[in-house]
DNA sequence: GATGAATGAGGGTTCATTCAT
DNA sequence: TATGAATGAACCCTCATTCAT
């Protein structure tokens, strides 16, 4: 039973920084962590309902009464997965958009970044699983479209906008259905999960594409 | 409990006519679709997991081990629903695809096609089930990917070679990634899962501005 | 599905004769039979817990509700089994205990009609079925000591009285006990269940060993 | 739902004994013994196929979960009753066969043996159920006749070898046949089980009167 | 705090029995 | 009479949650 390794250059579960904490609380937090890890990557492969919290606590090395120190129940345990990982990376997005660049250059780099920063981390496994157990949380997708989705949106309309202002963009589209600008990042998580068997898919060629497209006018002019 | 009450102006469950059969084969022929349906119904709301053939059985009619009459467990219930909504679907598209009028005609067909018999019928529920529950089935995806997606890129790939040749479409990147063209009408079906209620969105304008877009050097030209 | 045969020169399930019946009730009783030769290979080969009735029907090529119109239920289905079987048999065995031969010539013959009409016939099924279900029967185990056990007995007494009244067993152990006559045979049929695979049994020469055993005293003398 | 009593003056369940174990494992052990001894009676009562654990349960008193604790399924926890309580048996009869004694006096001290300890214990229930439930469970019938039959065969054979070697015994026969020593020992278990309600039998003495038949030449030379 | 044995409600599946055809 | 689809009670096993140590 390896214990699950994980890094990210961009945040980890804890968000920042904080005063430094007694030995006693270091070792909770970082029990903590282990055990959001190891459900994450449970709930990743057998989704919510069907993974075990026993796998979940052998994962994180820990006893199964150990998760019910940190988390009400399963689904309190959910729920703060997804806190804790999505909020912080949120944070990173915007500071992109707020780059004084061209706008083709910062789409470059929302490509960039999310390649390396979703796609290829376990970020594309909570969304996944937004997608998948949402429904049934209610909560989660509130939470999820609150802290994250309409932060990024309004970010996007904002470069969207201007894009249309300077001509860059020829129609409002972009500005009422920014989900038109992440409808390939999200098809592409999907398929990843689903037919990457059958027919491989170049996620970051595919971004590219897209990119192209919705600065085609620009291009043509 | 509420028996469910389905219509669908494509298809049926169980395709298109056939001789009159005797009236015992007749009421076991709507079990198994009532059972097809209530299945459907249960698992889109609670998942396949925790769906319980209970209620399946309590939703149909029938007792719970007329499901076992007609299938052999949950799961071969569950490809079932896939196979007999899913598949009939696909000859329909071909249809319009192959239709001898303009492309654009084509797509705006699409679009509505998609809105009145995926997006406004169960087969929303079906799609939204291969993305969740796919990843723990792949014989599952595999029937998808064979049966469903695979032929309606074929029917993409040849429309969207002949745009380009048409000069209708700048580039090959719909060639190349068919997946451009669907995106948004996936993302409109996970949306409305689960933020229609804090930030409702209206497919068909969303789909319309997709193609606009996608044909937009034709518009510029 | 392979139909049951089967062959018995001794009796059969219907016992000897009867007025000739109806052709109608001629394929009901034959029905009957398939049943309860159906019944007994099931019983033998899962035990009565276990047998489904679908394999029962199955293989005696009727339905499933057939049964029922000639049996109230499993357990009397079960019981029809050894009542009509066994029965009939005992009567032969009373004819060769009766035969006007020297008693060692009796035990040789009985020897051999155990072998050939039970060790290598159903029979053995179904005694070991009656060692397996009895206790949870006592109705069967009734008729099985009231028309078969007793019966048997009742002619092995006599015939040890005999063979010690001319010396040719040494004491009265037999009379006192006909279950040590007959427990080699009752062994032979749980080791060829059970053991035959690890190590065979060549019943007709334990048997042989045991008759010279018991009658050992007459030898020497 | 009395719980139920067990005491036996060869074995435990759990072999001799083992240094002092944590209060915590000790009530763990005790469990796991409640249970099988639970289990037995139950077996012994209803037959495995239709025992249900809930009863084993609660007559072991314990929750059902519990039983899935120690044993993975109800086979294993069957197989485990025999491995138990018979494993350790096997040895105390070895000891007998070796002790330095004339032969009549080991079968005397093994025909007391086996009342005390098979006929009036548990013991017997195990051996009927090898007898109703082994045909259904080969490993469980290799397994007894690895661990048990053999073990005793042998030193059955030693013994019947010794005795023909000093005129004990007349032939080969038990040599060839340990089958026949130990007939009369099943027989009285099946007998008890079955038919001790019409015609009580009196173990000890048929077992008495089948010895000295075994050993007639002896008493005669 | 940490543990992991124990709990027991819950659900998928089987199958004897019924009954409309 | 014969059928076999339908029934639904029953049962094995799982696993989130609790709590004594």
């Amino acid at each position: 039973m390896p214990k699950a390794k994980h890094k990210s250059s961009v945040t980890s579960f804890r968000g920042r920084s904080r005063p430094a904490p007694s030995l006693r609380a270091e070792k909770s937090a970082a029990r903590r962590e282990a055990i959001l890890f190891a459900a994450l990557d449970e709930f990743s492969v057998r989704g919510f309902a069907a993974a075990r919290l026993d796998d979940v606590a052998r994962r994180a090395g820990v006893a199964k009464g150990t998760i019910y120190l940190h988390f009400r129940d399963k689904e309190a345990l959910f729920q703060e997965i997804v806190r804790s990982l999505m909020g912080p990376f949120v944070g990173t997005l915007e500071g992109v958009f707020r780059a004084d660049v061209p706008l083709r250059t910062i789409a470059d780099e929302v490509v960039d970044l999310f390649v390396r920063e979703v796609f290829e981390t376990q970020r594309k496994s909570i969304i996944r699983l937004i997608i998948t157990e949402g429904p049934r949380f209610p909560k989660l997708a509130e939470f999820y479209y609150r802290e994250v989705l309409s932060r990024i949106f309004v970010g996007m309309r904002v470069l969207a906008r201007r894009a249309l202002e300077r001509g860059e963009i020829s129609d409002d589209a972009l500005i009422r259905f920014p989900q038109l600008i992440a409808a390939p990042g999200l098809v592409a998580i999907i398929w990843s999960g689903l037919f990457d068997g059958f027919e491989p898919l170049d996620v970051r060629e595919m971004l590219k594409a897209h990119i192209n497209i919705l600065f085609a006018k620009g291009k043509i002019a």
